[in-house]
DNA sequence: GCAAGTGTATTAGTGTATTAGTACAGCATG
DNA sequence: CATGCTGTACTAATACACTAATACACTTGC
């Protein structure tokens, strides 16, 4: 699992590392029970502190996307998505409204800003099948 | 201009103040030229510092959604969307990649991720029409 | 020109975010 | 059981974000 990280981007490591994790996920690039890299071994190859990458670890355990075990290692949780629809949808509105609102502002076509949405999901399909995933 | 704002939502005011009137610009409530209140008159409003007000006014200068004139008021600014649909879309696309990954990670289908963006476009669009812009 | 309004610049204070250092506790393999 | 791995808890240093206080400069209308 590449990462790149880059400390003076303004965005925090552990989120950029994160959001790189969630993305390889998403992507299937990494599937349920896949074991992760230690804390420590992350922190030696990046040149920063195990406890950078524990924390981007435990918010990514916090929102089912990990399971850490002490002692153990770090895995890809299992699939629960185990959340009521309605509770899912409440949770990802904010985002669809931001994507809403800005797309707007930039006097961009409602077609256009859909658009948008929909390449970036096919890119993440296409690269799920690749890993042969057949349509979870 | 009603501004709801809450100190202890987690979410910096001068953030709130930016999000409602961008969502205000793009709902077509609030038309070029248009004036906004005062930072004085919304810090009295709102018991907060006129400083917090002038930096929501002054990162939505920056963005080209208002215009600031010293000792005259603050604007709406004219629709110039003067920008390469390229470079547009390139502004907007970590939005769309952030609730592919996003919507993706809750197990949602594609298509109720699309859905959810395209409910979001047209409660923007129905307000701009109630206002009275007739397909801008 | 004066008064009352406007946005702006500067400074300071408070809190929190971010990262790292260090020590601790559990699992696994020899 | 001992060694070396794993994640974790606690603490601290530092930087930055956020808000406010205050003074300044400009525009408008009388």
């Amino acid at each position: 699992m590449l990462l790149h990280l880059n400390p003076a981007s303004g965005v925090p490591i552990y989120l950029q590392i994160e959001n790189q994790v969630k993305h390889y996920v998403a992507a299937g690039a990494l599937g349920p029970g896949d074991a992760l890299p230690s804390v420590r071994k992350v922190a030696a190859d990046m040149r920063i502190n195990p406890n950078t990458v524990a924390r981007a670890y435990q918010n990514l355990e916090r929102d089912g996307i990990l399971r850490s075990v002490p002692g153990g290692g770090t895995y890809v949780a299992e699939n629960p998505g185990g959340l009521l629809k309605s509770e899912k949808i409440r949770r990802l509105r904010p985002y669809a409204r931001q994507i809403a609102v800005e797309g707007t502002q930039l006097r961009l076509e409602p077609q256009e800003i859909v658009n948008l949405v929909e390449q970036e999901l096919e890119s993440l399909e296409v690269a799920d099948e690749r890993v042969g995933n057949s349509h979870r």
